[in-house]
DNA sequence: ATTCCACAGGAAACAGTGGTCC
DNA sequence: GGACCACTGTTTCCTGTGGAAT
């Protein structure tokens, strides 16, 4: 019987490694991702050409799935038309930004100043009014005559932020020209909710949707002709099993197009392959990867809960299929024996609904009758997942 | 037909933090 | 140093609900 490290180390000095090229198993490896893309790249340059004739061009909409390449090919046209301006003297100025990653209003404006060249000083991270801040962003783009082009990823994210704070910012941005006396703001919004318009003010959807670009779902065709082109660059030739591409391809089109989906799976496949010194990744490796993706997306989130959390999901496991009202009862019970203050039952009810939401327990309402309306919740994961995610946590210990 | 349970879940208010501005 | 701002996590208060029991 050989040790395990050994074994490892042994088969990485032989080179005996079946992925030449890590990098190109990445999503946003960009050259091979968008050659799919033609008629879409097309499209997105077509709209933001007014800006080589010097002027404005209309505000844009962009959907599409997650996976889809959408950002990747707004910033591929965005970097090619940047290459072109640079020779002229036209000054313009390409903004990126992400909603998601900025989780404030705030901090999206930020994000969007200091890539306008507003330094610490002009634009501090906190302590202004909203509508300060929006100001000296204006100003800065008057001062400069430039003409300014912000591109909002996820924008539906930052719709709902909008809206949470009653703040009118999408509608500012999409009106800001009439402010300008000289340079102008373009606005392109990257959303992956298609129906996230309805939501909006009537008055920004005339406005930011003056050109929309849809990007279709790849189908599974799709998804199997991109993977193997990373294949073929990235790993070794024929190591990797017909069928396993094509399982590969049918796990991740048949879900929703999802190309980055797809292309996790095949590295984490190979990755696999690769520990057990396999020479060729098969369709059982696809599959093993598969569920180990499944099961480290839940470790992480299951780690990242703050403790409360935490608690009420060891409630929730103690008593497996039970109504808010035992779960609460445990949860408590759990608080004295930790020594933590608990929290009310309301805050419990949204917490639930929120662990809800990331899909680790699953909530079914129940109509009792004269014993009233509960929620009955139980665990989606394994309670074995969930005690040893928790084992090392000092404050739960004593308590799983 | 009415009552009534045991909560769900919305709205608003509040406390605390970390900051700016004058 | 006090007025003000954004933001988060929480509490308080409240209205609504479907069907078993009466």
């Amino acid at each position: 019987m050989s040790d395990p490290i050994d074994r490892l180390l042994d088969a990485a000095e032989q080179g005996k490694s079946i992925i030449k090229n890590r990098d190109i198993l990445h999503f946003s490896y960009i050259p091979n991702q968008i050659q799919h893309r033609k008629s879409e790249q097309e499209q997105v340059t077509q709209s933001l050409l007014p800006i080589l004739k010097q002027s404005r061009p209309s505000n844009l909409l962009v959907y599409g799935k997650p996976g889809t390449g959408k950002t990747l090919v707004v910033k591929k046209v965005i970097s090619k038309i940047q290459e072109r301006v640079e020779k002229s003297n036209f000054p313009i100025k390409l903004v990126y930004s992400n909603s998601k990653e900025e989780t404030t209003l705030y901090g999206l404006l930020v994000s969007l100043g200091r890539q306008m060249g507003l330094s610490d000083k002009e634009l501090p991270t906190t302590g202004l009014a909203i509508s300060e801040i929006f100001k000296r962003l204006l100003n800065r783009i008057i001062e400069d005559k430039t003409n300014a082009i912000f591109v909002i990823d996820e924008i539906d994210y930052l719709a709902q932020l909008v809206s949470k704070t009653g703040k009118d910012i999408l509608y500012q941005l999409t009106r800001a020209n009439e402010r300008l006396d000289s340079g102008s703001l373009t606005l392109v919004g990257i959303s992956n909710d298609l129906t996230f318009k309805e939501k909006l003010d009537p008055r920004v959807i005339s406005s930011l949707g003056e050109e929309e670009i849809v990007f279709p779902n790849y189908d599974v065709e799709q998804i199997k002709k991109i993977i193997e082109e990373r294949i073929k660059e990235a790993f070794i030739e024929n190591s990797v099993d017909e069928p396993a591409v094509n399982l590969c391809a049918a796990m991740a089109g048949g879900e929703h197009g999802d190309a980055r989906r797809a292309i996790d799976l095949i590295r984490v496949a190979g990755e696999i392959a690769e520990r057990n010194q396999a020479d060729k990744v098969t369709s059982d490796h696809v599959r093993e990867a598969s569920q180990k993706i499944e099961e480290n997306k839940e470790e992480t989130s299951l780690k990242s809960f703050p403790l409360h959390e935490k608690l009420v999901l060891i409630a929730i496991m103690k008593a497996n299929g039970s109504s808010t009202g035992e779960i609460y009862a445990s949860y408590k019970a759990l608080c004295k024996s930790v020594g933590r203050d608990e929290l009310t039952q309301r805050r419990i009810t949204q917490m639930l609904s929120e662990i809800e939401l990331s899909g680790i327990i699953s909530g079914r309402l129940v109509h009792q009758g004269t014993h009233g309306r509960t929620k009955k919740y139980k665990l989606t994961i394994s309670s074995d997942l969930i005690k040893k995610t928790f084992k090392d946590d000092l404050t739960l210990q004593d308590i799983i």
